[in-house]
DNA sequence: TGAATGCCGTGCGGTACCGTACCGACCAGC
DNA sequence: GCTGGTCGGTACGGTACCGCACGGCATTCA
């Protein structure tokens, strides 16, 4: 097993926001569904205090048990959470796309967790320093209740995937990394190299290679040089285990709001 | 994979109250640690409302996708929160005893979740009806913080057994689920076949009497018919792998309570 | 007392993934 | 054009767990 990603030099990018002046329109910040599930009132109050950011890939956002200075708003980023253990050995519990935040430890209370947070697909996000949001948390209103709900939606994904580590096989699982984070993006192509899907899904780059030539003779993905494209999407939700749709289905029921976008 | 608990069978137990009258004293409500957290004054306004319970192994308090209408808070008990697939394997992907709460999905909005919760061990809880832990919950105080750190630490041990799953032989996850379940007991012994185990862990009840036989010749457990009692704790915590440690060092920091009882 | 059941130990072939190693194809740099 | 680095395909033995089957032993109950 690698003990770091591939893409882990990336941590030399400064983090900066991508315009000198911080003004992010109300429609640029509800690219983000979360936001965009928020009155306006409650977003408006938000606004002058938003960043946008770009989150090249492997930056990481945040580091095992420290703490977190903002929450952040992909837009069109995908981060993911990963569990690392001490041998370097690690894991995906999640991941978060535009659905979602990255930060919930902020207003659970705990200031920072035992994950690391790392840009899997670089993009652009939103980012609210970490004052701000416990703020409007504690307003016990809206903002309040989408976190809860999101939160709560994070939990079952991470449930699942415990599940699916233990009883699925490493190509179905695949496709279920694959749909979640084509759900994330706008195209059907994915900008990720094997050894990088390996470290997330937690297992042997040669693990992976064998697991995607199976869906390429299958014809519903095409490989070249980290560029994935996904050929058949139907095919492959044919393919993937159930986790993926209990995973979709709880997203939707929780967060009614995003089906819409 | 054995397609239902063993213990499922019991579902049929009634789940009474087990006094006549329901008047639980504030000492008694402490003997769960979440409740001990709170202040006096949060703890005499819900006492009136909470009811003592029975929890004899093998009872479902919820069901995959099914509305709760009440939190659980064990006090002698151990709840398993269970995912189960559609061909019937499980996984168990937390643990709750007398240091938490089972039914968060209540206070954190979505009502349910696709897991089960079964009793792992019998014992005693407390209960509350779902519309006073809202109440409670949405006063924005002590009883929200408090259960908003216990998910946090929760969603740690979900985490946390996700790479567990993934990357550590079966005796380290054994040791790792006897410290886990030893921390919510009193003794040193515990009533539980082979079979319940293997479904908690979601592997075979083979895979188990194997695992088990190793930490036996080891002289850190003894085994017989549905009793295990461990003779060596030191040793174990030695043998187990570091999956253990962050959990409970997360429990520690998130819950600071905790360590004082 | 005999039968049924629950619980635990064992054996054996199968398989999915691991660890390691190597090699070819492609790309960026000087 | 040469070189070093990245990326992906291949090979091979090892191993941890699976599926299945059997058998022994204790408890319960007719």
């Amino acid at each position: 097993m690698i003990a770091t990603l591939s893409g882990g030099q990336h941590c030399r990018f400064r983090l900066l926001p991508i315009l000198g002046f911080h003004v992010v329109s109300a429609s640029k910040a509800r690219q983000n569904q979360l936001l965009w599930a928020l009155p306006d009132a409650e977003l408006q109050r938000s606004l002058p205090l938003i960043e946008p950011v770009d989150l090249p890939l492997g930056l990481v956002l945040y580091e095992s048990g420290r703490t977190l200075s903002h929450v952040y708003f992909p837009t069109t980023a995908i981060v993911s959470l990963l569990f690392v253990l001490e041998d370097g050995d690690s894991a995906e519990i999640a991941v978060v796309g535009r659905e979602g935040v990255v930060g919930i430890s902020l207003f659970m209370g705990g200031e920072s967790t035992p994950s690391r947070a790392v840009v899997q697909s670089s993009g652009l996000g939103l980012r609210l320093p970490s004052a701000a949001i416990k703020a409007e948390f504690n307003r016990n209103g809206p903002v309040m209740h989408v976190m809860l709900r999101y939160t709560q939606a994070l939990i079952t994904q991470m449930a699942q995937t415990a599940v699916c580590n233990r009883h699925h096989t490493l190509d179905k699982q695949l496709s279920r990394w694959l749909l979640l984070s084509l759900d994330r993006l706008r195209g059907n192509e994915l900008v990720m190299t094997q050894d990088l899907i390996a470290n997330m899904l937690g297992v042997r780059r040669e693990g992976i290679t064998e697991a995607a030539l199976k869906l390429q003779a299958a014809g519903l993905i095409q490989y070249s040089r980290g560029h994935i494209t996904v050929l058949d999407r139907p095919g492959l939700e044919r393919r993937v285990c159930e986790c993926y749709a209990v995973v979709k289905k709880e997203y939707d029921r929780l967060l009614p709001a995003l089906r819409a976008v």
